[in-house]
DNA sequence: CGATCTACCTGATGGC
DNA sequence: TGCCATCAGGTAGATC
């Protein structure tokens, strides 16, 4: 479900809601959630009792940090929402695993049907700056500022069809199948073309349109799918999917050239592109 | 190194 | 109505 841009409008979102809050109580009702752990103790005396000091995001993946040094590792996987809610009254939602209740009242809930999504407690190594089980991420197309033509000697170094590449969370990581396809229709390429077979001007288009597509994704507040499944913190849709010129359009006209939008199935994942814009 | 398959889950949808 | 197949924003691990 959410990628990058779903992501961080949830970073930002908590990092407005839960910062400088205490957790008081924290229940876990399905332990797949926390499948790092054999039992649920280590994991709620993990977190009991520390105050949250800030959220950071590393491609998909939420980090609350504790006052304790310590911080709270969240993925949500193909359906997992984060959502605020004022106490206990509020009716738990269908296939909520974790609770957090804070001391200053209100909850932050872990909901997921497909319970892909995984919470764990780890420390930053070091310096306070990397987590461990992060390490094989490569670098956050966001928050890494990256020279084009060094983006594009990784690019060539590479001998990868573009999809792949961009969906590879130890090249760049945030990107899935949503915006990988945005991505490429915006720079005019093709799914299937070779990361080492780009001219530079193709290179700098598809490092420029990696950037605007996730940027504009943010700014739209990330995308709703038919299904609805991602909701913000405050169970509020996005709207990014009003923009998207290729991804769920097959059969409809490319919004630049009129075409029509081609569907193939890739590596197991629908894919789609506009077969005369993107080459 | 890269590509491809499988598994892990639940729910929605569409064909018959 | 039921039943079955297919599909869905992800990742990891095995295999070739």
């Amino acid at each position: 479900m959410p990628e990058l841009p779903e992501v961080e409008v949830m970073r930002r979102d908590l990092e407005k809601e839960i910062v400088g809050k205490k957790i008081k109580t924290v229940e876990v009702s399905r332990m797949r959630t926390i499948r790092r752990y054999r039992q649920r103790k280590p994991f709620i005396s993990a977190l009991e009792g520390n105050k949250i000091t800030g959220i950071q995001r590393r491609g998909k993946y939420l980090l609350a940090k504790l006052d304790n040094g310590d911080v709270l590792v969240i993925h949500l996987g193909m359906s997992g929402q984060l959502r605020r809610a004022a106490g206990t009254k509020e009716p738990l939602a269908k296939h909520t695993h974790v609770v957090i209740t804070f001391t200053q009242g209100g909850q932050l809930r872990f909901i997921d049907p497909r319970t892909f999504g995984e919470m764990f407690v780890t420390q930053l190594d070091g310096i306070e700056t990397e987590v461990e089980e992060l390490a094989h991420l490569g670098m956050d197309p966001l928050e890494t500022v990256v020279s084009w033509d060094y983006f594009g000697e990784l690019v060539a170094q590479r001998q990868a069809k573009l999809k792949t590449l961009l969906m590879d969370q130890k090249f760049i990581a945030g990107i899935g199948n949503i915006y990988s396809d945005e991505i490429l229709h915006h720079a005019g390429l093709r799914w299937d073309r070779m990361s080492n077979e780009l001219r530079p001007e193709e290179i700098r288009r598809l490092y420029r349109a990696v950037g605007e597509v996730l940027h504009d994704g943010v700014k739209y507040r990330g995308s709703s799918l038919a299904d609805e499944q991602y909701v913000d913190l405050f169970g509020k849709l996005g709207s990014f999917q009003t923009h998207h010129q290729v991804y769920a359009r097959d059969g409809q006209a490319c919004l630049r050239c009129r075409r029509e939008i081609v569907r193939e199935k890739v590596g197991g994942r629908s894919t789609f592109f506009c077969p005369f814009c993107q080459v």
